[in-house]
RNA sequence: GGGCGGCUAGCUCAGUUGGUUAGAGCGUUACAUUGACAUUGUAAAGGUCACAGGUUCGAAUCCUGUGCCGCCCACCA
């Protein structure tokens, strides 16, 4: 027997359990046997610390791997940290600025500035990796990752190598999303739409240009170079074919062709579009589809990566801002009478997600992944893969399908797949992956082969084709997800062949926020279909996001942040664990706030407590033991609720119900076990072997919940062996059994109704009354002792029924003063809430269509129903004569 | 414009293929307090399951429509 504290502490274990779990060496799989079981952590971004969503992320992922772990699979958790480019880029920047530094890419130059990013990234990497293991996270820290070091970057380069000599990834000359304020591109999915107010204008050209056009970006129209219409618009057909020449004020005046394209609505605005092949991904295609039919118009960009209009937009323009370019075409076209009207709108413009300024269309030249082109000797494009790896698996082979939780995220998905764009893979920043590409800048004597890319793994020393040293790279960096997308593999060691890479990819399980469906799932599904010809997981689930009470997000700009780490000094990492995964379903948000960590807290401490009674009633601790033999009623009882919890806990996991195991757990070790087994115990005694068994069966169940409390009751019951590696209980389907659980059940409501009687009469608890129990079936004399103690009896005698009625049926009759008025009421009170359901039985039960339509089961279980109800009526009709 | 999710007790949410008098936690109220635990216990109050139709013997659950809240996608100039 022995002494624990009253309550529990997390402080006083968590560190210490954590450093014996990581000696232990069992966070590496290599020290496991069993079957592989394979989770790679979200790498989260080294752009701060860590926050509520990556509590959740962490509970999520460690739950599963200590569950599976126990299960006696070989599991493997990777950690890992992403550089984030972008975002750390533009976080340090921020930083630098406030400190002074007004343009650091001007003044740093990017040795230096990469430098800094890199000095911020690692020491955010420490604090991340420092958070996660507070968390009580088993993962393998001799695997952990980061996705811009040396193997990862191999990775990235080989990746790169190879769809380029594919074909997939071509440079070209197209029109991107470029953030100003950035000076970079970005791609699709990094472009947050913000509706504005807006104006549109319409107006002509010129006095004799036939077509009215609208807009919302006049300035551009000094690039315009055709107006396009619909081929079926009877008011514009004549037109089509025909060319105009027309000053605007551009630097040259404007040849706008008269196109025709499908896509134009008839009904919409003018009806007519003109068309601004630099400044509109949809005119831009226009552009490639009339150079396809050799029909081509002109492309005059107009506004500058700096933001500023350039010389083609004419002298009067030259150098403006596009808003004062904007007002000053605006009155330009009304002096000349050419502006027919202008609206208010409400217009959805693309901003960048992370500079926040408006993302400008300019044409450049970038690096690009072709969706759409067929993959040489595959027969299939990068998109069909992606698709396929959802629909029939890879290769028509079921095993290399990616199920999605919960389901609906598939259709989600295969839409967004149906719409995908190429991908634009440069970025104009400094701080990520740099192009694997090379160009000869050669001495002169150049061929025009020099001029192609070198696309190789490392620098090359010559030019292949004239010999130069005079070789530079290219300037450019890679989206960040681009190396994001090869996680699953590039942690395990790819290209190389390892051991690794055998036993765990596929991996079993991913979880993720669905806001990264689009940039991170899907990415990962395209390389690793690509280059593995493999699914990246089996299994993906999305979690929602974690609101405040209010329904906001939580950040450090509204005010509401909660740090992980004060909540885990203040109430434990289980308490967090616990408070995050509560109440979530996947897909779904959810709230949190301080009454749930508390509720948390009180549980983790129930649970110590309720240990803490068993222990000391345990005479022989031992973890290996047989199952107890049951001598009591509430023995069986204690037995099939745990066989059944064990058996519930176990299906939830694995449907990924997290918080409905927790749940169904909670409510047995709470309700059952200290609410009614535990009191049981001290009346019945002798209960040492069951007592043992249960709460080394329930130890087990906790511990990927709140893998620290339970290790740490397990080491004083148990000491010395570790409950992270020890099996997962099993059912014992045998125990389970519904009758005894009924027959529970009645002791249960004849103790309720004592209390019921006791509170309604007002009797104070430490007064102790006598009561008879007329009885129908032995089991209620049977546990007369349990009754009694519960109901707090002095004297309890039992009287046989004599006319069968019920067999469940039991009568209470107190020998007590009791005001008799009360008496009366409480009668009453009774009588009327039964009433009305005697009535509605009665007339389901009267209802040809029930009887007949209904299954005999539902019917006769409704009868049986109506009989209880009429004869507890009955009876309470009979007191109140009395 | 298209789509998705939510609407169940004061609050946060369960409710698994339609079948007890719709549940839990928190909060509220009353009572209790040397007991493994006040981070506790016992009990009570509290719900036209957003609304309107429909299918069915029977609907919170299935179908149709409406409303409100939230989110995603889209080149509507």
């Amino acid at each position: 027997m022995k002494e624990l504290p009253k309550a529990y502490e997390p402080k006083r274990y968590e560190d210490e359990i954590y450093r014996k779990w990581e000696e232990s060496g069992f966070f590496n799989p290599d020290g496991l046997s069993g079957e592989p079981y394979s989770i790679m952590m979200p790498p989260p971004n080294v752009t701060g610390v860590l926050h509520l969503g990556h509590a959740l992320e962490n509970a999520l992922m460690d739950t599963m791997a200590r569950y599976q772990r126990m299960r006696g699979k070989k599991v493997l958790l990777v950690p890992g940290t992403d550089h984030a480019a972008l975002p750390t880029q533009a976080k340090v920047e921020k930083l630098l600025m406030q400190e002074g530094i007004k343009n650091p890419r001007q003044e740093l130059g990017r040795e230096k500035l990469v430098a800094k990013i890199k000095d911020f990234a690692e020491n955010s990497k420490s604090t991340i990796l420092g958070q996660i293991k507070k968390m009580g996270t088993s993962c393998d820290w001799s695997r952990l990752a980061y996705t811009f070091d040396g193997y990862r970057s191999k990775a990235v380069n080989e990746m790169f190598k190879r769809m380029y000599d594919d074909g997939l990834i071509y440079r070209g000359y197209r029109v991107v999303n470029w953030s100003v304020k950035g000076q970079s591109t970005c791609s699709d999915d990094e472009v947050i739409h913000v509706e504005r107010p807006a104006k549109l204008y319409t107006f002509k050209y010129s006095k004799d240009f036939p077509i009215m056009i609208a807009t919302t970006r006049p300035e551009t129209k000094l690039g315009d170079t055709a107006v396009a219409v619909n081929p079926g618009d009877d008011r514009y057909k004549m037109y089509i074919g025909k060319k105009y020449q027309i000053d605007i004020g551009a630097a040259l005046p404007l040849q706008i062709k008269i196109i025709a394209d499908e896509n134009v609505e008839i009904n919409f605005g003018t009806g007519a579009l003109g068309v601004t092949p630099a400044h509109s991904p949809t005119d831009f295609e226009i552009y490639e589809k009339q150079k396809a039919k050799d029909d081509p118009i002109g492309l005059i960009p107009v506004i500058g990566s700096d933001g500023l209009m350039t010389d083609a937009a004419g002298i009067n323009y030259q150098g403006l801002t596009v808003e004062v370019a904007r007002e000053k075409f605006v009155a330009w076209l009304k002096e000349n009478s050419l502006l027919e009207k202008e609206d208010d709108i409400i217009q959805n413009v693309g901003t960048s997600d992370r500079f926040g300024d408006v993302i400008e269309a300019i044409p450049m030249t970038q690096w690009w992944l072709d969706m759409r082109k067929e993959i040489p000797g595959r027969d299939k494009s990068l998109k069909d893969l992606m698709r396929l790896a959802v629909t029939t698996g890879l290769n028509n082979d079921p095993a290399q399908k990616v199920f999605i939780t919960p389901e609906r995220f598939k259709k989600l998905y295969l839409d967004r797949i149906l719409n995908l764009r190429d991908w634009c893979l440069s970025r104009q920043i400094w701080w990520g992956h740099r192009i694997p590409v090379w160009y000869c800048v050669g001495d002169g004597a150049c061929k025009i082969e020099c001029k192609q890319p070198i696309v190789t793994l490392e620098k090359p020393d010559y030019c292949p084709h004239c010999n130069s040293k005079n070789i530079i790279q290219d300037e450019d960096t890679l989206d960040t997800w681009f190396s994001s997308g090869l996680w699953t593999f590039s942690t395990l060691g790819w290209p190389d062949k390892t051991e690794d890479m055998k036993k765990f990819h596929p991996t079993s399980w991913i979880q993720m926020g669905y806001e990264i469906r689009d940039l991170w799932m899907m990415r990962m599904i395209l390389m690793s279909s690509y280059a593995l010809k493999q699914i990246p997981f089996k299994n993906v689930y999305f979690h929602g996001m974690l609101r405040d009470e209010s329904g906001k997000k939580f950040s450090k700009s509204s005010g509401n942040n909660i740090d992980p780490l004060d909540v885990i000094k203040q109430y434990g990492a289980d308490a967090l664990r616990w408070s995050v995964l509560g109440g979530i379903a996947p897909g779904n948000d959810s709230k949190f706030y301080e009454e749930k960590i508390e509720g948390a807290r009180n549980l983790v401490n129930k649970l110590w407590n309720i240990s803490r009674f068993m222990v000391a009633r345990i005479s022989e601790p031992g973890k290996d033991i047989v199952e107890p033999k049951p001598k009591t009623l509430a023995d069986q009882w204690i037995m099939s609720r745990l066989a059944g919890t064990v058996e519930t806990v176990k299906e939830n996991i694995e449907k990924y119900n997290f918080s409905y195991a927790g749940e169904a757990l909670r409510d047995f070790t709470w309700n059952d076990l200290a609410d009614w087994y535990l009191e049981i115990a001290k009346v019945e005694g002798d209960k040492s072997e069951t007592l043992n068994y249960i709460l080394n069966t329930i130890l087990k169940l906790w511990h990927p919940f709140m893998p620290f409390v339970t290790e740490a009751i397990w080491n004083e019951a148990y000491n010395g062996s570790m409950l992270m590696v020890e099996k997962w209980p099993v059912a014992n389907q045998e125990k389970i059994s519904l009758a005894v659980e009924a027959d529970f059940g009645i002791i249960q409501k004849i103790i309720v109704q004592i209390r019921n009687w006791r509170a309604e009469h007002k009797i104070e608890p430490k007064e102790k009354i006598k009561a008879v129990i007329t009885f129908g079936r032995d089991l209620i004399p049977a546990n007369g002792g349990v009754i009694k103690f519960f109901g707090r009896l002095e004297t309890l005698a039992f009287v046989k029924k004599t006319v069968t009625g019920e067999a469940t049926d039991f009568e209470i009759k107190f020998d007590c003063q009791v005001d008799a008025n009360k008496e009366m009421e409480r009668l009453r009170k009774e009588i009327a809430a039964i009433e009305p359901y005697v009535a509605s039985q009665e007339k389901k039960l009267a209802n040809e269509q029930f009887v007949g339509g209904a299954p005999a089961t539902v019917v006769a279980g409704e009868r049986k129903k109506l009989a209880e109800a009429k004869e507890k009526l009955a009876k309470l009709n009979e007191q109140l004569i009395k």
